[in-house]
DNA sequence: GATATATTCGACACGCTGTGACGAATATCG
DNA sequence: CGATATTCGTCACAGCGTGTCGAATATATC
């Protein structure tokens, strides 16, 4: 998206920048977070960050993409991740080992995280501008399953596979996010479990948080699922 | 979501209204079609209804809403048709017929239909704000499921279908309104299908769209590795 | 028919978003 | 030092969305 400025041979030319998408990105979370969305202004932010206003808008097009620059990045190690998937794998088991792998955060960051989520689920604006950039992460899937099973990209499968990916996923997201007592990975490869076992009535019915046996390795059974109904999550939209 | 005012007996009491929903959703889908969705203002929407800008956003929250007031009356239509399917059926075959059956239009309506899909795969902000809409239509599905399968709305399984099960049917949408030579119905009915196969790999290697029109998927079969999307797919919305 | 009540509309003001234009600021390269 | 490249700040502006308040126009009641 932005130029990449990080990388290269010293220094650039101009003048140096005043601040940084990420640092935009960090501001605008915690203002957002203490005082809420609409009641922070574009003029805030770009305060808290020592630039004008109009600077802000030349790191971020509006201000509800601001809590994506993390996100935006990483599609591209999705796309890295599935291309070295092998080929010898089903699909689906090929798509779930990339995302799960894709998705494995550091334990500083999952407050973070945790915030941006809660708020991408409660502000109505930012709930909808993440559609936009979900169509990229939903391309990337996509992408692969047109090149693996030999259909254009525009086709009807590789469409709906790529955004039933993301699809479940979003669910394993928010149920991290509402009750985050278990890894994020574990509730991706249960949904894209489900995902692949096409949702079918015996996969439905089984509760499969984390405190049943977990398929995945590394992952203790603790905590059996007392913790149902959290008011974080994905509630009140309308 | 508006007042309901068309029943009841007889007529109301103030002053009668300038407008309707119905009308503002037809005349800004056409200025939006003619004239581009930036380059059409609130201000024109209103004066050829012959109202003030005021009065429009009494009708629609914001522009961006303006296309959806057929669409919204739906999810009801798709809550009543679950609700009324067997117990005995499948979750995913009962999901599957119940959109099934709600997506059947009439002919003369095709042609707005495609036009409203084709801004909405166009127009980021329209792209965008769908996802709030769609979230409703999500919901009539996982809480449908929810209430099959005896687990909380807001669980894993319910959230990852009634959201999976949306995803593609929009694909089988936007599938439609791109080459539009069969019935939408065929379209959901394939990618549900699809869906509930868990998207194996015998499944999608086949193309199922049906009359195999010329500029559909290109051909029956094959067409390997580099596919570049049709530009009148979902494209351009950075 | 006159008055009360209910509902919608229009007009106005206002803050905020997002963009275009243009010169100033600050770095490197020759 | 001058030329060049890049970023920043300021200003102006159109458009969006909201709050407010009185006017317009229907029905209900006397």
């Amino acid at each position: 998206m932005t130029t990449d400025i990080s990388a290269g041979s010293g220094a650039r030319r101009g003048r140096p920048r005043g601040t940084s998408a990420r640092e935009l990105e960090l501001i605008a979370l915690r203002l957002f977070t203490e005082q809420g969305f609409d009641e922070t202004t574009v003029d805030q932010i770009a305060a808290a960050a020592r630039v004008s206003r109009r600077t802000f808008f030349r790191y971020y097009v509006s201000k509800s993409d601001v809590l994506w620059n993390e996100f935006d990045n990483e599609v591209e190690s999705i796309r890295r991740l599935l291309a070295e998937m092998p080929d010898e794998l089903p699909v689906m088991e090929a798509v779930r080992r990339a995302v799960v792998a894709a998705n494995h955060y550091r334990a500083e960051d999952v407050p973070e995280l945790r915030m941006r989520m809660n708020l991408l689920n409660s502000v109505p604006e930012l709930f909808a501008r993440a559609a936009i950039h979900y169509d990229a992460w939903e391309r990337a899937v996509c992408d692969f399953v047109a090149r693996r099973s030999g259909q254009p990209a525009d086709s009807l499968y590789p469409l709906a596979v790529g955004r039933a990916v993301l699809a479940s996923c979003r669910a394993g997201y928010d149920r991290w996010a509402a009750c985050a007592d278990a890894d994020l990975p574990v509730y991706l490869d249960a949904a894209l479990r489900a995902l692949a076992a096409g949702f079918s009535d015996d996969v439905i019915v089984a509760e499969p948080e984390p405190g049943s046996d977990g398929h995945l390795a590394g992952t203790r059974a603790r905590r059996s699922g007392r913790d149902r109904r959290s008011p974080t999550a994905v509630e009140t939209r309308g």
